[in-house]
DNA sequence: GTAATTATTTATCTTATGATAAATACTTCC
DNA sequence: GGAAGTATTTATCATAAGATAAATAATTAC
């Protein structure tokens, strides 16, 4: 039986592919339901990351200092993942940070556990790699629109594509993620 | 025995992983040495990426257009794959295209086959998996160069990191790849 | 529930980059 | 090797976004 707390992982994982029992099992075994505060941050800059975290429930963004001015990488939302992979697969500490933004919990996965399964079980190895090359088409897309839109063409996709992070994530936080200052985003919205 | 023109592609996998003689022999199998004059098109925008290239000579860039206004996303020089991975991971078509602009020597990899083989070799898997994994880092990194940094920051830094960039390639593309028009990256090269 | 803190907006002025056009330099091809 | 085509630079003007400061709004803590 799956503990009833990671069900919404499996789900997750069948979007990319199916996994024995035997393959669930063992992926139970190093998962972690972790429950976290709003506004702490879940691990800090400079530490290397070792954890792919799922999220049941609550958010969690990626940002970094840039001269000591809080930028946000990205945004995670429920019955998704969240890690430095800069760091996570490169072994190197992270310039980057993990913040939580609303009371979270977490599945967390211990990298080094999950990547020595791989060998015993391609079947994880496999499904870990698609999620990993949806990821990095997710990444690619970004390119083209934080190059080649305005920061309003951005705004207002953003607004159409995620509505979820304009109503519960502050917009200083969104700024930077849109690449503009956070005043430049209020004039942004305030244009009608 | 290896083909001699595959010998580069084997010496880059070693950066990521050892292959057994069957898995370098099955691979030898897939892939197809060609050559293509400069100013080509090696897949036009609206095709499906159904190929993994590896540069032996020369340089190509991966570019779509924008309102009618060409944009380089990527260049890749010898030594290096290209792949329009946001459509070969997909299966979509690529609004993208990959043209050559250096006469040049190139190993083509189905990508059909390869993806089948992993059932068969683990090994061969496991690969791709490193090299793209190494590929989603690259990625990672490059948007917070463009998200944060000035153009001329940007420039300077591509000059450091790739002069063979500016030595080799057209700076109409350049300046695009940079994120900028060409009378900007040209002002910005007049500046000192 | 009020004070203190934090988040957001508004205003002003500055600046980097865009758009367009024209001048110059460089390539290619017969 | 000269004409035609292509690439790059320079100049001018327009504009989106940055920096700073101050005003307002919302949230949090006691």
């Amino acid at each position: 039986m799956i503990d009833p707390e990671l069900i919404s992982l499996f789900e997750f994982f069948k979007r990319y592919s199916r996994l024995s029992e035997e393959a669930e099992k063992a992926i139970s075994k190093i998962c972690k339901v972790i429950t976290i505060k709003r506004n702490t941050d879940l691990q800090p800059i400079g530490h290397t990351c070792k954890t792919i975290y799922f999220i049941n429930k609550g958010i969690a963004r990626i940002y970094y200092l840039k001269d000591g001015v809080d930028i946000t990488e990205s945004f995670s939302f429920e019955n998704n993942i969240i890690a430095r992979v800069e760091s996570l697969f490169t072994g190197k500490p992270s310039r980057k940070a993990i913040q939580i933004l609303e009371d979270a919990e977490l599945i967390a996965i211990n990298s080094d556990l999950l990547f020595k399964m791989y060998d015993q079980f391609p079947e994880i190895e496999r499904l870990f790699r698609l999620i990993m090359e949806a990821a990095y088409v997710d990444t690619v897309n970004r390119i083209e629109s934080i190059q080649f839109y305005t920061a309003e063409e951005r705004y207002k996709a953003l607004m159409k594509e995620n509505p979820d992070v304009i109503k519960r994530v502050p917009l200083k936080y969104i700024a930077s993620y849109l690449g503009i200052t956070q005043v430049s985003l209020s004039r942004i919205r305030g244009m009608k």
